[in-house]
DNA sequence: ATACCAATTTGACCTAAGTCAATTCAACTT
DNA sequence: AAGTTGAATTGACTTAGGTCAAATTGGTAT
């Protein structure tokens, strides 16, 4: 999961929060290509990009596939491990030298009854995460290639620009000789 | 959302959880082609299927694409609507005569506080969900459309073939004709 | 600077899947 | 039972995108 809470939080909701997380959260250098979620292990907690960004992916039929990126702004986790307390299925890397805020799920949970904001957040960031899943699912069945590849490059140009080519070719489900034509194409 | 939570409860639990549901819930029948999700509305429901099936779809640059279906057992609602208060974007109507219990969400919030069980089940069916969505998307990046049928096949026999093809279609993202053809290669 | 390795690009060719149009099939209606 | 309508099938053709191999570029360790 990566989400930026922008959307679904009025700005002093989302202030309250960053000062929560400023407390109980510890603020980590991680090197680039550090991997900070090991597949097999567990997820008991989140955090928040400060700087810098990360790539989760999977194994499937000997392949690597990208499933999702995040940057500064998203919280990010492992949602199905970090929820049930299970072995993750997925790694997660950092692609730059960042800087994140940890949250432990338990040092977080202290503060369900106290807060209503912290008691509905992890529910409304896991369905939006939905939302935007359900979103990316119907645009791939509909858009060729290159449409998906310029939504992608209008909605978060910048962020764009710091994934090299081929793990971004497999976050769309395309070959990276595919992409590397798209590029010329459009450029 | 459309999942059946097998998987993620013990057998005592779901039994506890089936008690409650059909003491705060409603039994009610719906016709085939009803409609029981509108875009545009309010959800503040959700529901746990008897019997029959459910379609969910959307409209995307005037094109309604199926994004999910629900059958006996599952637990079903629009997510990111249920959970946020907002209007939804997605329908959901009966592909036959159905039965479901109803249970409203202010219903089943009461219920937080005294049961383990329902206060962590929201979060749990929403990443359960996620990871399903997830699964989903590696396999339409990595499979071929004749692959994925296949796999849907084996998963669910009986509920695939209570779906029409060109519902199977679009959920599968391809054109019908394909899976017309898929249907008798295999056959 | 040189050498090395990985990332990207390019070319040639192949295949899964889409499109469009015509036909058949199935389910209702009157 | 015949007629209507939408669903599914089939055929002919097109196209987006994959694969494989070779060439180029770029970064980095020596």
């Amino acid at each position: 999961m990566t989400l930026n809470p922008n959307n679904i939080f009025a700005e002093n909701e989302e202030r309250q929060l960053l000062a929560l997380f400023e407390l109980i959260g510890k603020k980590r250098t991680i090197e680039a290509a550090d991997i900070i979620v090991l597949e097999g292990q567990k997820v008991d907690f989140f955090w928040i990009v400060l700087s810098g960004c990360f790539r989760a992916f999977r194994w499937f039929q000997n392949e690597e596939v990208t499933v999702g990126f995040s940057f500064k702004g998203d919280f990010d986790t492992s949602p199905f491990a970090y929820i049930h307390g299970t072995p993750t299925k997925e790694c997660i890397e950092a692609l730059q030298d960042s800087e994140i805020l940890v949250v432990r799920k338990n040092e977080f949970e202290k503060y369900f009854l106290r807060n209503p904001i912290v008691s509905t957040l992890t529910e409304k960031l896991l369905s939006n995460y939905i939302e935007i899943l359900t979103y990316r699912s119907i645009e791939s069945k509909i858009l060729t290639a290159e449409q998906r590849y310029l939504k992608l490059l209008q909605r978060q140009p910048k962020e764009a620009s710091l994934i090299p080519l081929k793990y971004m070719a497999s976050y769309l489900g395309i070959s990276k000789e595919r992409l590397s034509r798209i590029r010329k194409k459009i450029s």
